[in-house]
DNA sequence: TTACCTTACGCAACCGGTTGTTTAACCGTG
DNA sequence: CACGGTTAAACAACCGGTTGCGTAAGGTAA
């Protein structure tokens, strides 16, 4: 293949007998070029469908108006809902996005950064894997000053700017919600210790115990492993009812775990929500295809991209280093499944 | 930003009194550079933490060594899956990928494909939006000879590769499988008209009501609207029901609708499997969320995924033109949502 | 007529690599 | 010692744009 020869501004130039840098003026407006001349130049590209070659452009001006994006999994709702909002806002503002999944593995994260900064993105937006514990990939890009926002998932021995949800009050507020319903023995089935968020729903699920004067008994903390998946909560559940824990509530790490916990407690037949609430956190579309419908707590996925995108674009257009740390709240969305008389 | 200039193969080859082009040589171990100029130049390499800029790489080689996707959606877990397929096997052949999103819009899917253009991918793989019934921005890929695969959505009056299931055969496997279970009256809610799996199911569809002596009733065959979600089921089979049509299986067009259709039918109290069978087409994660568990064709998204960059590379790899088509086959994964005695 | 200013465009360097073609030094050989 | 062959590296063109600067043609004013 490539046998053909795309037409470039010489050829165009060579048609009407003008050097190439009138055609490349003449093609964006340039006041300096005829009107006349401007014409023919947009005719003779039109005829020869021209199109500009992004890669010389590039390389000539030193910027892609390319922004690399990572995300552990694309097959999250949350994460492609997210990349949706920073797609349209980046596209409005004239920038391409290159979408790139680590697939949860450090290794494979290295690789793709490594990958988005010798394409010599403008700058990249992040939510980082959950095994990644060490940040000297991302560091290269503020050596070469490729700005860089995280959102969701932070490395948190970096000064960068950040969009995140404030998961601790997200998980006080859904704990404090089942203690309002009248739950006692409340468990949490937690994330893996090694990101933030899920330390942090630690502490906001062990804080509203205490405000409300509950004991926060170790076995109804639960670890579901190194995964975020509905196997893990199925499975982790599974180990609960066998090793005779009986919570009247759980809040879970995320929905996921929280349906796989669900699945597990149907089939060993406790009624949801009578005998066990459950909620989550995230609130994907599995919330209410479930019965009963999942309780969850709402993160703005859109509205985080795009206020990703924006943070990039400051700092993109700073002359200065700049750090932006935007907190957004997860609002509660109450179902059926919390709920102590639910119909 | 952007005060930092970043090192270059000049700045290489200045530290070591050489020229670019040896540096540029010894950094691929070219045979007719010395053992001590390439570690020599190797050490000044890593010291400055060089990164080759894949920009000018293109430029010069006229090979960007990425292959453009656009998907509909990510947010479906099929696409995203199929990404996944691509992506594991463009990074072992040293491509890398750049995924688009058409959102269901022509007008966007021209637009990312133009930019795809410009931006001089080796190859697309393309399923094309629901809206799209013209080909032209795909045929202007043909006339620069770059390489184009299609896998599930195509357009029909392109001759180019394509990896797609056979939607007909699908569908016939599932409305067969609701006879078999003793089913007469099977409605079938169908797709946009647009797309040509919507049409090939619906052959499908009546193929099997006619091969088993069923007769084909209109009123059966229910349009979905322009849409392949959730509420569009709903809202269909609520209308079907205000209709006072009542079918005792329904094979729905994807897992989606078919979902919209339990849940309305839930709600107006229709037991599912024993007074409607379901069946969906897919196989998504919410099949085994909703209760029953719904019965649904499996499409191996992910080896889609690798045929489609497969036949992507041997078109790029070839010297003459290239159309492979490959038809691969749904396996139904039935569940209790069409059995007639799940229990 | 001369000096000066626009207007419209060309020239050539540059971005950072790749690569075909010299070139220079060094080798052994007859 | 002259010659041919290797080996290692330099030179320079090229990929397709952008852009600072120079300049010719034409118009205007002194």
């Amino acid at each position: 293949m490539k046998v053909y020869k795309e037409p470039t501004i010489l050829d165009i130039a060579r048609e009407l007998n003008v050097s190439k840098s009138t055609v490349s003026r003449a093609l964006k407006d340039h006041p300096s070029i005829g009107k006349a001349t401007k014409k023919a130049v947009k005719e003779v590209a039109k005829k020869y469908k021209y199109h500009p070659n992004n890669i010389a452009y590039s390389l000539s001006k030193n910027s892609t108006r390319t922004i690399g994006v990572i995300v552990p999994l694309l097959s999250h709702y949350y994460f492609s809902t997210v990349i949706s909002g920073i797609e349209e806002l980046a596209y409005k503002s004239g920038y391409n996005v290159i979408i790139c999944q680590s697939g949860e593995s450090y290794e494979r994260e290295v690789i793709v950064s490594q990958a988005l900064l010798s394409s010599k993105v403008d700058g990249l937006i992040v939510s980082v894997s959950r095994e990644t514990n060490n940040s000297d990939h991302f560091k290269e890009y503020q050596e070469r000053n490729v700005p860089i926002v995280f959102f969701d998932r932070v490395c948190s021995d970096m000064e960068v700017s950040s969009v995140t949800i404030d998961d601790y009050k997200g998980a006080f507020t859904a704990v404090e919600h089942l203690i309002k319903e009248g739950r006692k023995k409340i468990a949490h089935f937690a994330g893996p210790p090694m990101l933030q968020i899920s330390r942090d729903r630690i502490n906001g699920y062990k804080d509203a115990l205490l405000k409300h004067g509950l004991t926060l008994d170790e076995k109804f903390l639960i670890d579901c492993g190194s995964g975020l998946e509905q196997e893990n909560g199925s499975k982790a559940a599974q180990e609960m009812l066998d090793a005779g824990i009986r919570p009247d509530a759980i809040f879970a790490v995320c929905d996921p775990i929280a349906i796989g916990v669900m699945m597990t407690l149907k089939k060993n037949n406790f009624k949801i929500p009578e005998e066990v609430a459950v909620v989550g956190f995230c609130d994907e579309p599995i919330a209410t295809i479930i019965e009963p419908h999942l309780s969850s707590l709402v993160q703005p996925a859109f509205k985080i991209g795009e206020i990703a995108l924006e943070l990039l674009l400051n700092q993109i257009r700073s002359s200065i280093p700049l750090v932006e740390k935007k907190l957004l709240t997860a609002e509660l969305k109450i179902r059926q499944s919390s709920l102590s008389s639910p119909f």
